[in-house]
DNA sequence: ACGGCAGTGTAGCAACTGCTACAGTGGGAA
DNA sequence: TTCCCACTGTAGCAGTTGCTACACTGCCGT
């Protein structure tokens, strides 16, 4: 049992490295010092390995999410959200999630139920980040929901923009949800 | 000259119902009435069919955009694009273009490039329309990049959320910007 | 009539894929 | 000592991949 989580954690390591899609048995299992033999025999199937790599993963990025201190605002959460962004093991995991996610929207498997999985605890952090920061128990759900859609697309074209105008977009966001939930109501799910 | 461009549109339509990530020149070519043979011959490489495919898809998605008429006020504008985003063909040209966009994550060619070129057309369409609709010159760019962002975003959970759910977000980020661009001052870059 | 050239089918290559059969190791319990 | 079991290496299978060599068609200009 221990060797196998080993063997998930670097597995994990190596395709946060190079990617989750061209992942083949052979080159991953040379990297990180076992053979493809082995990798099934704890494993049972490439599918269940990759199923315990996005796992692993997800725990990552949540454990990272869920040491950001509480903001003092909705618009200094949405900063602080994205300055937790900057950090390069979660962009990884990021990345690689939307890796999953990709190869998920067409239906396959073990992705699309990983994802599925996956994002139910990442929203839950996001959320719960949110509410500390100052959001209210309805719009909380849909702010996060809203933030975190907008990071992942921030992230497909990253190579595309620099840090710099990320950052502005987040800033840009960040004052317009601040505004919308401290001004008179706030808007759309009541 | 003219067979390639025949080849291009039907591979176009095969990839945009089955995905770019598990193409293959076997079964595609079957299903669009040629042979491998064929595609490397007209194409060079199957890479360069990738390329092409990517162009073509570009090229609808754009022209879909562009149709939309101009929008009363920028909340208009996002709601309005969102509908657009409804069409089922739009859809699927952005299914795939986030499939390519994840492959582009980690430099694999022919995705990262073509990503780049497609992204270039496509933001300029998303800031033309914006600009129509009643923003200013000088935020309408960081406007569109966070919108596309978002719409982006929820694509790739798009599996997870009802359309209702994802129409309540896309609702929140509209009343959020409408405050920002018509409210004292605007956000960010100045 | 003839040469050339765009287009096409058939067969195949070398590399790779996930996975398996077989044959072992070593150590710890009886 | 004996047995068992977690673990491992070697070889290989059947299938798929992008791509190519070779041979052939038909049409079009001369």
């Amino acid at each position: 049992m221990n060797k196998k989580q080993e063997l998930a954690e670097a597995a994990t390591d190596h395709a946060l490295e190079h990617g989750l899609i061209g992942l083949s048995l052979r080159p991953l299992a040379a990297a990180i010092g076992t053979s493809d033999r082995m990798l099934i025999y704890h494993f049972g199937s490439k599918d269940e390995l990759v199923a315990a790599v996005l796992a692993v993963s997800n725990e990552r990025s949540i454990a990272i999410i869920r040491k950001v201190p509480p903001s003092g605002s909705v618009r200094q959460a949405v900063m602080d959200l994205w300055g937790a962004f900057g950090d390069r093991q979660l962009q990884r995991c990021q990345r690689m999630y939307v890796e999953a996610a990709a190869l998920g929207l067409f239906g396959r498997e073990p992705y699309a139920t990983s994802v599925v999985g996956s994002n139910d605890g990442w929203m839950v952090a996001m959320t719960a980040h949110l509410r500390a920061s100052g959001a209210g128990v309805t719009e909380a759900p849909g702010l996060a929901a809203l933030v975190d859609a907008t990071f992942n697309g921030l992230m497909l074209d990253r190579p595309l923009e620099s840090d710099d105008v990320a950052r502005r977009i987040v800033e840009d966001l960040a004052d317009a949800l601040e505004r919308a939930t401290t001004g008179t109501g706030h808007p759309g799910n009541e």
